[in-house]
DNA sequence: TGTACATCAGTGAACGCGCGTTCACTGATGTAC
DNA sequence: TGTACATCAGTGAACGCGCGTTCACTGATGTAC
């Protein structure tokens, strides 16, 4: 058997999997600016060089980080816009990610801490599928007459902008870190509301 | 006479200010996460211990640029809210400042890069500046029957989190970044136009 | 079934790095008498 | 006006640090014949 654990001495079997779990693990302790390649290895139970059998250096590894993150708020945002028709569990579940996931929201988001100079944008295709959730349910609103049928693309980006604001407030701001969670989530239900009401039919 | 670029030799006169303003050029040219306390030095002309007569150590270095840079955005705020009495104009200086300084807009707003393990927010007092500009209007707006005359904290909150949030997007995101400036504050004016609309009375 | 060999995926030692910070120091300045 | 002295604000040398990365290597695996 080749389960993603076994680990038959000298090979692994699965080490970039298990080097991203174990970053994913060393974000969340330490944070973005904390975190070093070392660590992630040795959390991995594993040399620090073998993590250049998988990932061509740091910033690839965070990179990969980023990507699973987006893999995985996708998954969330999605089972969001299954439980509710409008927008405001989309916003919590964006907020929920966020909260849960504070280090890899910032690979995510500011691409500098993943990006090699010059380089286009390398987490595009990654994040599309979250950013899909969001433009589809515009248009369903749309069509469905509760948002403004026009430019969905500029109604997408001020929802959006609404949802990361709270978001990075609530994040990066010690006044609102300390807050409980549900009370977090009350403000952007509340926010997200009230550009809904903005941007209506 | 004593002005602030006189050197005496040995003695600089203000190096304190030299070094906010040197620390200003640095982060400039390197980003955030670049910045090193020994450029800063170098770049004011001293030597780097120097700099420890006057901030505890790095991070009381850049949260000293974190100070300057809210003074300085409540001074650019205020002669918005000067221009113009709606809430368009106030958004476009948030954005236009975040875009001429975005590595002192992440010192403001990622307080974890400068603010001390445990500590209450340092930044809380210099914040309060540009938050009152904003708040203010609000009060205004609300008292000329512009906007909702209900809970102005969070209306303020869900204003700030749409300029906010239009303003990381557009700094962090590489298909934003590369957009002309005035593209960029078209898009941000359309945002809080959106949640103007929301919130109007 | 056994052997040779290419390939894959680990290992540990080593390098160089600039950094933040500390230290003992010294030059310049202001003040008291 | 001159001198003694405390204080302020610089200096350069040194330390320790963990880091990212490279290197030559070796153990394990799969395949061809």
């Amino acid at each position: 058997m080749s389960t993603s654990t076994s680990r038959t001495g000298y090979h692994h079997g699965d080490l970039r999997n298990a080097l991203l779990a174990a970053g994913s693990e060393v974000a969340r302790e330490v944070g973005s600016e904390e975190l070093s390649l070392r660590e992630v290895a040795r959390r991995a139970g594993v040399s620090h060089t073998a993590a250049y059998n998988h990932f061509a250096d740091k910033k690839d590894l965070l990179r990969g980080l980023a990507i699973v993150a987006f893999e995985q708020l996708a998954v969330e945002l999605r089972e969001a816009a299954e439980r509710d028709d409008g927008l405001e569990e989309l916003a919590v579940a964006y907020l929920r990610f966020a909260m849960a996931h504070p280090a890899e929201f910032g690979f995510m988001f500011q691409r500098s801490l993943c990006m090699p100079d010059g380089v286009p944008d390398p987490l595009e295709e990654a994040s599309r599928g979250s950013q899909a959730v969001l433009a589809e349910r515009v248009i369903q609103l749309q069509a469905a007459g509760v948002l403004r049928a026009e430019n969905p693309e500029i109604i997408g980006l001020a929802l959006w902008s609404q949802i990361h604001g709270i978001t990075t407030i609530v994040l990066d701001t010690p006044v609102f870190k300390s807050i409980p969670a549900e009370q977090a989530e009350g403000l952007a239900r509340a926010c997200v509301e009230a550009i809904i009401v903005g941007l209506r039919a």
